[in-house]
RNA sequence: CGGCGAUUAGCGCAGUUUGGUAGCGCACUAGUUUUGGGUACUAGGGGUCGCAGGUUCAAAUCCUGCAUCGCCGACCA
């Protein structure tokens, strides 16, 4: 390609609006610009990278045994409406009327469609196992679309779906699946972490998240310092503390706290560790038989957070979680929260592990402005149960048993579910088994955010030139810059005949055959992140030589014109 | 969904307090200059100042409503 017959699109200024670096730098080198929240056009510089990353995806899944289908993005609402999620999936699912008034949905997903092809299709056990995956556009009403591709309203995703007979053929191509996946992003040169995860509202058992590592990451994942176990914090299990509970050592005693309404005002003002205190957090459990629901008390140690999900699924927790209303609260407690406390607490508690071991500590009194001192479980609290519920943090001991907890920042680029019969049970996709008889089959799904992944492999490497790609997924493997071509006799030739046969060798060549000053070539080429940049000047003509320069490492080094082809496919094809 | 903020040329912004015929830098066009790291100069093109209504002799500027975009929050006990 040349850059005269391109569109390069790059910026000097950064567009106020882009928040984190990847963000910034896809604006700048050219590659997306915004149509609306959410919703963005990939320009060729951004496109080739997509498209890179899409090929790498498609070549492992065709390796890995999947085969390749396309679905609609527009869904029937009576698919949806099968599965239950027409309901359940809540406003982030698009919906759309046709001029007949249907209602339809925009697939943020496609396990309902798949399903129902597959019921249609497949009739015999020896059909299976199957595995079908699509790379599509999907679509997602997101509440707060941001940081650009990150998180869009519409994006590209690679999602397969495998149909089974029973759970061990599942559990097998699970793991053919998490090898697939490995090799994805091994091939794309980034730092990444297989996870153990939640499944969400895809639902499910076993599930794993891949993550990149990035301070950007909205998501905490946690792994051990010592072993390979790693997972997202929702689904990090804490453990009980290795210590015994200290015997009470002090009275219960009320104390006034008129300015204490949070643990770090109660640290503040009246010298009380948040490790010595409590949290009481109000939630609403499940219905009585009249529909009413009433309230739990989930107590924390001061310093810890609600892990939601854990509340979520305790079986005396209204699901989804929801924080009870002020009004709720001062009805049944007649305190407001920041004087809450387990003592006298006529609802069911739930303590934490950590909280559960603490002796002679702090927590509200169920009175406006006042706490109790010298709390002790059983003495003072009867009637409670101990149970894990808070976000583990750095330093707690592994679930795994062995070595610390650390916790990174990761972006969520791939996502693979052990399904099983969820769906293929709500649509009643069966075959006919070995023994004649109707079997209902079991799913697997495997979800990779391709357009994400070309967001995270940015935020993984870039400097403050520009971006830094990984050459499997940059735009160009190689820039030819001249340095004012127009001026000169020999390197107008020089520099085509290499173009022709660099491209000959099949490398992706850009020649930058502006009439443009090399500072400018060169701060464009670093920008938009060519792995390699051949520059073509007078001064090393006179030797029969031409530099080669690496974008990562900053290293320039002169090459023999005769050997420039040899050496730079050695290069690019090496890695 | 709640809070805050923004909206003026393709991009980044000033001008709004105090109403008086719309500006700067980058980018773009032409020319000169420069020539291995975003050259300099000259001359240009480009804007119904987000939209609608109102006040006024006069509105980017004041008032009302709406829209769009962004940030933060949704852990506070």
């Amino acid at each position: 390609m040349r850059t005269s017959q391109y569109i390069l699109a790059t910026l000097k200024e950064t567009p106020s609006d882009a928040e984190i670096i990847s963000h910034q730098l896809m604006l700048r080198a050219g590659m997306i610009r915004k149509l609306a929240s959410g919703l963005y056009t990939w320009l060729p510089n951004g496109l080739k990278v997509l498209r890179k990353v899409e090929a790498i995806v498609r070549d492992e899944m065709n390796k890995a045994g999947a085969i390749e289908v396309l679905m609609p993005v527009m869904q029937p609402a009576d698919l949806w409406e099968e599965s239950g999620r027409w309901e359940q999936f809540g406003p982030e699912l698009l919906r759309i009327k046709d001029r007949h008034d249907r209602p339809f949905a925009l697939g943020p997903t496609h396990e309902e469609v798949i399903t129902d092809l597959v019921r249609r299709e497949i009739s015999s056990y020896k059909q299976l196992p199957l595995n079908l995956y699509q790379v599509q556009t999907k679509v997602r009403d997101e509440v707060r679309p941001r940081f650009g591709v990150m998180r869009a309203r519409e994006f590209l995703m690679k999602d397969a779906y495998s149909f089974h007979l029973n759970d061990e053929c599942l559990a097998k191509t699970y793991q053919i699946m998490h090898t697939a996946y490995c090799n994805i992003f091994d091939r794309l040169g980034l730092d990444y972490r297989p996870v153990i995860a939640d499944t969400g509202s895809i639902g499910g058992s076993v599930s794993h998240e891949f993550h990149v590592l990035a301070e950007s990451g909205e998501d905490a994942i946690a792994f051990s310092d010592a072993s390979d176990y790693a997972a997202n914090i929702e689904k990090a299990e804490a453990l009980a503390p290795a210590i015994e509970r200290p015997a009470p050592a002090a009275q219960l005693e009320r104390f006034e706290t008129p300015n204490a309404k949070t643990i770090a005002e109660l640290n503040e003002h009246y010298h009380i560790a948040p490790t010595q205190s409590v949290k009481t957090l109000i939630v609403y459990g499940n219905p009585d038989e009249h529909g009413k629901r009433g309230l739990v008390a989930l107590i924390l140690r001061g310093d810890h957070e609600l892990n939601e999900l854990k509340a979520d699924k305790h079986p005396l927790v209204f699901a989804p979680l929801e924080m009870a209303k002020e009004e709720d609260i001062v009805n049944a407690i007649g305190a407001l929260p920041g004087s809450l406390g387990p003592v006298g607490l006529a609802m069911p508690i739930l303590v934490d592990r950590s909280a559960a071991v603490l002796a002679d500590f702090v927590a509200g009194a169920n009175e406006n402005g006042v706490h109790y001192r010298g709390i002790n479980w059983d003495r003072d609290v009867n009637n409670f149960d101990v149970v894990d519920l808070r976000n583990v943090v750095e330093g707690d001991p592994s679930p795994c048993g062995k070595g610390l907890l650390q916790i990174k920042r990761g972006i969520e680029v791939g996502h693979i579910f052990q399904l099983g019969s969820k769906y293929s049970e709500a649509m009643k996709a069966a075959v006919l088994g070995e023994n004649g008889k109707n079997q209902t089959m079991t799913m697997g799904c495997y979800g990779v955010g391709v357009s994400r992944i070309v967001a995270a492999a940015i935020e993984q490497n870039n400097d403050k030139f520009g971006i830094i790609w990984p050459t499997s997924i940059a735009p160009f493997e190689l820039a030819i810059v001249p340095m004012n071509m127009h001026k000169s006799h020999r390197i107008p030739a020089i520099a085509e005949d290499l173009y022709q046969s660099l491209k000959a060798q099949g490398i992706d060549v850009l020649f930058d055959d502006r009439k443009e000053r090399p500072g400018v070539m060169f701060n464009d080429m670093e920008l938009i992140g060519v792995p390699y940049t051949l520059v073509i000047g007078e001064r090393n003509l006179d030797n029969n030589q031409v530099e080669l320069k690496n974008r990562r490492t900053g290293e320039a080094s002169l090459i023999d014109i005769t050997q420039a082809v040899e050496i730079i496919s050695k290069a690019i094809k090496g890695e």
